[in-house]
RNA sequence: GCUCGCGUAGCUCAGUUGGUUAGAGCAGCUGCCUUACAAGCAGCAGGCCAGGGGUUCGAGUCCCUUCGCGAGCACCA
């Protein structure tokens, strides 16, 4: 298996006459600076290439968002990914593991805004000297150039990726660094997020369109559907009549009076025997007096509001979908800033009304239209107060609005059942760790309503590589768009000209403009695996690592970049782009609530790091099982760095019981092949356990073991392997002793990367982290587990009646009298010798044959 | 409304294809300076496995059902 660019080449035992240097108190702090320091300087992690396919574990890292803050819930999912990445490593593979840096779009925007005290205003011309106020004024913001909003852009991030590359070093993320860190605004990704877009396009798998688009009037930008959430949104039911020609009212029920002046038809459920006389004729609004028709659709509901809804352009997603389906006109009020037309729409009847609305908040202009309708006597009855929910952008705090605008679309499914159901086939071609969490991506495929949105009017992110021309008028043609050749990429198009014009055409009749979008975030990383395996550029590395194997994240982005990696790497390669899909959980407060800045209750990760250590930080991450929330609790903080420390105690005892013959040969007493039998065992579980990516039942049979093999196997052969039994005894002792740590530092070292590495560099070679993953066939596997387990039991009858008599362990006993099956008895007589030494027991130990369960009576000394 | 997960000791969780008496850690209690470790060690106690019904020689485990908690998706006139 060894690979032959090792720079060690392990041995399953301990060498001969090794050098053991154990210091006199070892500890845990520092650890973490010594050894990520030695890890970097001897390129542990270093990826190096092998020659075949197979020889390669290659992981999808998260690329984790540098403008906002790490918490415990990323130590702990990023702590999972690199229990698989370590154990992988140790197993032969060259694992391929990658660190992302997500530092291009809106949360970069935003950061930069609050911390500098600028904001991007494109008509402002770039200024080379320009440098931030010294102090930020939240409230006057200063306005700059895209240029120059950018570069500040690329300054803050710098700063946080250093943050994050130290706290994930103190970590121990086994990261190669050097050779395969990634930003998503490097050029690269740029490079490629524009090409693969535009073979996209070639394809017809992305497309220019305009259509209702979803909103967020604060940060004026379209928003896809995977960063929508419902949230509860107080409003009222206004019940507002129309009237028929000859004035009988219509009453309709709506949330929303403020869209009156857009309403476009009145719609009800085509059985609904209420609405029969009205299909096909028509009623005018109220106050605006527009004639508007009176359609019949089966999306209308009869046990909604009044059971016939008033459409308008738009107010929700079945407005759109009548709009759409029964060919209505566009009557659009809500502009992009969130506030009313301040012009009057040329389609109001009476007109004179709408003064009151104009330019006004939804918000206000709600109140004014119900202050309209109270005059018209339309308003029947008082509003009734509702909690509905509404849309809202991830990131904002108004509900989002659908207004119409050109945007760049990639095909998702959510429009076409035949590219649907074969993004739901790729989606059982993954393995799900857990495996439930492939009824989410379903879910969500299921669920989708549009195409995927990808274009943002936004500025810091990787540009659409696009030009327009400029017709004779001065307007842009959108209908035949100029794309930048592949060689030219990554291209700018706000500061490269398309082929065939020159940079003095830029906007003027016959000339060209630049898209002024960017696009969003998971439309870059949706290419993780192409930037990471090299796919345009590394022919070698591609095939090496692609499908990757691995690809682990918060379960929260299974919307996003879940899916949207499938999306691309479905059309791009007809193929998934990973093997394995690994979903960790939260990690929730105490009290069961997700832990957000806002409630206060959020923990720093370089503090809980700083205090219990990154051992011990990396065992209670690891304790949680894939997918599973976990409460934060200092205590598993505790208990893991009482086994770190327990590692650091025992294996000091161990190398420190004196030299002897190495090997298994000298290994002969029953009880040293039992524990070895033992941990046999163990290894076999553990191993079975990280092949399923359950790095948590791997830890607890490791540990499970390690506490026994300290507390009972350790006690019991101490004076033996001191020498009270002679020197064949005493080898066997310290043989078995020194290959169990041997094997139980390796089944530990992924948990526990730097406690091991110190204790391995007390007596071997190398690094623990390149040493080879133990087998079950490095143990004897003569041994019978059973003897170490009854000797266990009689140990335990011993420390039980001291315990009860309330005194020291080390109170003589002078008989001992041992009860049990024969077959147990049998087990223990060649052990006999250890037991006395451990339970101090000076006089006679009788056997007496039984049918109960094993038992041992003592009579201490002077009772 | 649809879907998924969960409910086991005071707390956090294990519990393999059903199989002796349901486990661990933490907390609690009782003790112990025991030559690796007092940030340690030994021991003790603590459970109607959410409720009900079934299948079975046998159910924490399988089936049905009720309740509770959490999550995802959808709806949002």
């Amino acid at each position: 298996m060894t690979a032959p660019t090792r720079s060690t080449v392990p041995t399953a035992t301990p060498q001969s006459g090794a050098v053991v240097a154990v210091p006199d108190r070892p500890a845990l702090e520092g650890l973490e600076d010594k050894w990520s320091q030695r890890w970097q300087a001897d390129g542990i992690y270093t990826f190096r290439r092998p020659e075949s396919r197979e020889q390669v574990f290659s992981i999808d890292t998260p690329p984790p968002t540098v403008s906002g803050s790490l918490h415990v819930g990323h130590v702990f999912s990023y702590t999972h990914t690199d229990l698989v990445a370590r154990y992988q490593r140790m197993q032969g593979k060259h694992v391929l593991y990658p660190m992302g840096w997500d530092d291009n779009g809106l949360p970069t925007e935003r950061r930069v805004q609050n911390y500098y005290g600028v904001r991007c205003d494109p008509s402002v011309p770039y200024d080379p000297d320009f440098t931030p106020p010294a102090k930020p004024d939240p409230k006057r913001q200063v306005s700059i150039s895209r240029k120059n909003f950018i570069e500040l852009c690329h300054e803050l991030t710098q700063v946080d990726e250093q943050a994050f590359e130290n706290l994930w070093r103190t970590l121990g993320l086994s990261v190669d660094w050097d050779n395969h860190l990634y930003a998503t605004i490097s050029t690269d990704a740029l490079r490629i997020s524009q090409k693969a877009f535009l073979r996209n396009v070639e394809r017809d798998e992305a497309y220019l369109a305009e259509a209702p688009t979803v909103w967020d009037v604060t940060f004026q930008t379209a928003v896809a559907q995977a960063e929508q959430e419902a949230r509860d949104y107080p409003g009222h039911y206004h019940r507002v009549a129309f009237h028929r020609p000859g004035g009988e009212p219509v009453h309709i029920e709506t949330t929303r009076p403020e869209l009156l002046p857009s309403v476009c038809a009145l719609i009800a459920h085509p059985d609904d025997s209420r609405y029969q006389a009205l299909f096909g004729t028509t009623v005018t609004s109220p106050v605006f007096g527009v004639e508007i028709p009176v359609l019949s659709h089966p999306a209308a509901e009869p046990d909604k509001g009044a059971g016939i809804a008033m459409c308008c352009t738009f107010g929700d997603a079945t407005d759109v979908q009548w709009w759409r389906e029964l060919q209505l006109p566009t009557r659009t009020v809500i502009q992009r800033d969130g506030r009313l037309a301040r012009e009057t729409p040329d389609w109001l009847v009476n007109a004179e009304p709408y003064a009151q609305l104009a330019g006004k908040t939804p918000f206000s202009a709600r109140e004014a239209m119900v202050a309209l309708l109270r005059a018209s006597g339309d308003l029947a009855g008082e509003p009734t107060p509702t909690t509905r929910k509404a849309n809202f952008y991830e990131k904002g705090d108004k509900p989002l609005e659908i207004v119409s605008s050109r945007q760049w679309y990639i095909r998702n499914g959510g429009r076409d059942d035949d590219l649907k159901q074969a993004l739901l086939r790729r989606g059982e071609e993954l393995n799900w760790v857990p495996d439930h969490m492939k009824h989410r991506y379903a879910n969500w495929v299921n669920g989708l309503n549009g195409d995927w949105l990808i274009s943002r009017q936004r500025y810091f992110g990787v540009p659409f590589p696009v030009w327009y021309p400029v017709d004779a008028e001065g307007e842009p043609d959108h209908t035949r768009p100029i794309f930048a050749a592949a060689e030219t990429l990554p291209v700018d198009p706000s500061s490269d000209v398309p082929p065939g014009y020159t940079e003095q055409q830029r906007g003027l009749p016959g000339g060209f403009v630049g898209d002024p979008d960017i696009m969003d975030t998971w439309a870059t990383s949706s290419l993780t695996p192409q930037i990471v395996c090299g796919w345009d550029s590394d022919p070698e590395l591609w095939r090496l690592t692609f499908p990757m194997d691995f690809a682990p994240q918060a379960h929260e982005i299974i919307r996003t970049w879940v899916f949207g990696r499938v999306v691309r790497a479905h059309f791009e390669e007809h193929h998934v782009p990973w093997k394995t899909v690994a979903v960790s959980g939260f990690v929730v407060d105490p009290d069961r609530k997700k832990m957000s800045k806002s409630l206060g209750n959020t923990i720093v990760p370089t503090d809980i790091l700083q205090r219990y250590g990154a051992d011990a930080v990396r065992w209670r991450a690891a304790m949680t099982r894939p997918g599973m929330d976990s409460p934060f609790e200092e205590t598993g903080m505790k208990v893991g760095r009482r086994l770190a420390m327990k590692v650091l105690n025992a294996s000091k005892f161990v190398l420190g019981i004196g030299e002897g013959p190495l090997g298994t040969e000298a290994i002969t007493e029953a009880v040293d092949l039992s524990m070895l039998a033992g941990l046999r065992r163990v290894v076999q579980r553990a191993t079975a356990s990280f092949e399923a990516f359950d790095y948590s039942t791997a830890l607890e049979v490791a540990e499970r073991f390690f506490w026994s093999f300290c507390d009972d196997y350790l006690e019991l052969v101490k004076e033996r392997a001191y020498g009270a039994q002679g020197d064949g005894p005493a080898a066997s002792a310290r043989a078995a002793l020194r290959l169990a740590l041997d094997v139980q530092l390796r089944l530990f070292a992924p948990f526990m990367p730097y406690v091991t590495e110190e204790v391995w560099s007390w007596w071997r070679d190398g690094s623990v982290h390149l040493s080879r993953w133990p087998v079950a066939d490095e143990l004897p596997g003569d041994g019978d587990p059973a003897v170490l387990a009854d000797v266990s039991e009689v140990l335990m009858g011993i420390r039980g009646a001291k315990s009860t008599a309330k005194v020291s362990m080390k109170t003589e006993a002078a008989s001992a009298a041992v009860s049990g099956p024969q077959a147990s008895l049998e087990r223990l007589e060649p052990v006999l010798g250890d037991l006395t030494a451990v339970g101090r027991i000076v006089g006679d130990v009788t056997t007496t044959a039984t049918e109960g369960p094993l038992h041992v009576e003592i009579v201490l000394v002077g009772q």
